[in-house]
DNA sequence: TACATACCTTTCTAGACAGCATGTC
DNA sequence: CTAGAAAGGTATGTA
């Protein structure tokens, strides 16, 4: 089938032949046959990189109506967004939370681009755009098997088609062992391809041999050198680059370090861009790298570092990349050779084997269509036995993708956000609406009915829901839904300021440690070093603190971390540089990024939760009514160190 | 004395979604 | 409190 055949607008057959698309692609052709331009509902599981964004686009453009299109990254979404905004005539919206700045709304655009927890909260703040959409196109539906985000998207699924009945939807996902089931739960038809445009064999190394799937073998002796740098070494003398899977960031730093030295190439130019004002021992470890051409990446890296580094090796003035899980499921950066050097991971529990579909997703990087003559894809069996590593990863299906909205904080969150989005106004509306849900679809939903009872009483008991003939959410629970924090957040969040409002000192400090003492603040670890500093500094500073110092009750360890994540922030405000930061609590930059734009978000949220309160609205006012003035310092405390935080993250 | 080497002990562990309003050149 | 490798530390060996 070719691009001329479809029945689309002939300025967008123009546009694709212009970039060089003409015939569809196999899976692509299966995906029109099914129906993705006649407005029909599909499921498309196919391999990463086999034409979904061209799939997408047919659905959009010959859609009757705007279309969204629904991203688990934000760097997704960019990326799409760019890409759709290339269209003739079509004008492309992206609504994710770094794109804040935009304050249009999405009324007039022709596709929005949005990560599935923007959607969810347009949803929850009743955002006209909405419910104009006429097609929804949703990439990496598998998503709905991860814990937390998963029942994000499959609740979010299910209001979606409550408010748009006779929406189109075109999910996209990964191979999985039971598409079939997401189709069917969607009413959609499947479309199942492995077809790929460059040809991947995988294999497992084993004492000086990769043997492959399709039966081939090659000898790689690693003489003295570890077996991995012998393949990457290997790949290199071929004329391929390599991308090197590892599971840790300190995996990552050394074996780049190590092959760094080796000088396979040398990218000095890329060295300098990097070492312009990098400071950090991250910084200038990844310059280091860069000299011998080789790169490392993960979510430490500073954005523009991780960018840098993606574009030098997409141009090949990098020949390794030694990544973590960041780039298996992240933008595309393709490689000939993909080797998965360790295939279990930390869980806290011990080292767990990494998912099939993590690993076939990692595997899938590998050949540059066009550019490479194939791609192949390889573990390393290091102490294991290999045939149990192929029999795992080589041969097998996928998991299967199962709901994880079986779960007490899932539950909570999304049945407020049910009962404050007027979705259910009782029971048995919201009974309803949980048995459209995919967890409905493949378990017996009464299943549900002990924890949403639970998950009531608790949030009843928070003040954020009532429960009389019917159920509603309070003003406070619509409030906690708005702002799109955990209930426990919230919770937590109304308790500190009470004990704030009624304390004589409250800092910079004490804001911080009440965000950063919630569930969404995601905290440091504590290296056994700092903590008897850290504790020494709690001491110190007791008063500014929300928590009984002196009589902890509860995980005095773990409130350390909250501390140290508040110090950082204390710290990072004041001024201090990334450099200092990392030499004093050893944080990298990307991660002193990630934590000021998620204390600025829950600062603004426990502003908003502060002035309710204040407001002497709330039904829940844990110090007496008469001290109203006493939440006013802590408010203009919390505005204040938002503003500073601003100030300093825009740099 | 300087430095290999062997062996034991300690340390540390992936990633990344979300809100909202106002001023400014 | 899980597992396992790197980094750190110490005792022993060698020129």
């Amino acid at each position: 089938m070719d691009v001329s055949d479809l029945s689309l607008a002939p300025k967008f057959i123009e546009h694709f032949e212009g970039l060089g698309i003409e015939s569809l692609y196999p899976p692509q052709a299966a995906a029109v046959e099914a129906g993705i331009t006649r407005g029909d509902r599909v499921v498309a599981a196919m391999p990463t990189a086999s034409g979904k964004t061209l799939v997408a686009q047919l659905a959009m453009l010959s859609a009757d109506g705007p279309a969204l299109y629904v991203v688990p990254l934000r760097a997704l979404a960019t990326e799409k967004y760019e890409t759709f905004s290339e269209l003739p005539d079509v004008s492309v919206g992206i609504a994710t939370g770094d794109y804040d700045a935009e304050n249009e709304s999405f009324d007039e655009d022709d596709i929005v681009v949005a990560t599935s927890e923007k959607v969810d909260s347009a949803i929850r703040n009743g955002a006209s755009w909405v419910e104009a959409i006429a097609c929804v196109v949703v990439d990496e539906v598998h998503l709905l098997n991860a814990r937390g985000r998963g029942p994000t998207l499959e609740v979010t699924l299910a209001k979606l088609r409550r408010l748009v009945p006779d929406q189109q939807l075109v999910a996209l996902s990964a191979t999985v062992g039971n598409a079939a089931e997401i189709a069917d739960w969607l009413d959609a038809e499947l479309v199942r391809s492995t077809w790929r445009p460059i040809d991947l064999r995988t294999g497992v190394y084993d004492d000086g041999t990769v043997t492959f799937d399709d039966g081939g073998r090659r000898t790689i002796d690693p003489g003295d050198d570890p077996p991995t740098t012998a393949m990457v070494a290997d790949v290199i003398d071929d004329g391929g680059q390599a991308l090197v899977f590892v599971n840790s960031r300190r995996e990552a730093e050394t074996f780049a370090r190590s092959l760094g030295a080796r000088e396979f190439r040398t990218a000095p130019d890329v060295a300098t861009g990097i070492r312009e004002g990098a400071t950090t021992s991250t910084g200038r470890a990844l310059a280091e790298a860069a000299e011998g051409g080789v790169g490392f990446h993960h979510a430490g890296l500073r954005a523009e570092h991780r960018s840098i580094v993606e574009q030098a090796f997409r141009e090949r003035d990098l020949a390794v990349l030694c990544a973590t899980p960041t780039l298996a499921a992240g933008v595309n950066v393709p490689a000939r050779r993909v080797i998965v050097r360790d295939h279990e991971r930390f869980t806290g529990e011990g080292y767990e084997p990494l998912p099939v579909l993590e690993v076939h997703q990692m595997f899938g990087r590998a050949g540059r269509p066009g550019l490479d003559p194939y791609g192949e894809a390889m573990l390393v069996a290091t102490g294991v036995d290999a045939a149990e590593l192929r029999e795992r990863y080589i041969g097998a299906e996928p998991e299967r993708v199962e709901s994880k909205l079986d779960s007490r904080e899932a539950l909570r969150t999304h049945v407020l956000a049910t009962l404050a989005g007027g979705f259910a106004e009782n029971r048995s509306e919201l009974d309803d609406l949980l048995s459209s849900t995919f967890f409905a679809h493949q378990r017996d939903p009464s299943e549900l009915t002990d924890l949403v009872d639970e998950v009531l009483s608790y949030l009843d008991a928070t003040g954020m829901v009532r429960r009389n003939d019917g159920l509603s959410a309070t003003d406070l629970g619509r409030l906690v839904s708005r702002v799109y924090v955990d209930p426990l957040t919230g919770a937590a969040v109304v308790e500190a300021l009470g004990t704030a409002a009624a304390m004589d000192r409250v800092t910079t400090l004490t804001v911080l440690e009440i965000i950063c003492d919630t569930e969404d603040m995601s905290t440091q670890y504590v290296r056994t070093e700092e903590a008897g500093r850290l504790s020494e500094f709690a001491m110190r500073n007791a008063e500014q603190f929300t928590k009984p110092v002196h009589d902890f009750e509860g995980n005095f360890q773990s409130w350390l971390a909250t501390v140290k994540t508040a110090r950082i922030l204390d710290d990072w405000i004041a001024g201090v540089d990334p450099a200092d930061l990392d030499e004093r609590y050893g944080v990298a930059p990307g991660d002193v990024r990630r934590l000021a734009e998620r204390a600025e978000w829950l600062l603004s949220a426990t502003e908003v939760i502060a002035e309710h309160l204040s407001d002497g609205t709330g039904t829940h006012r844990p110090t007496d009514p008469d001290s109203d003035v006493e939440y006013d310092t802590v408010l203009e405390r919390l505005q204040e160190t938002r503003a500073a935080l601003l100030d300093v993250t825009a740099e």
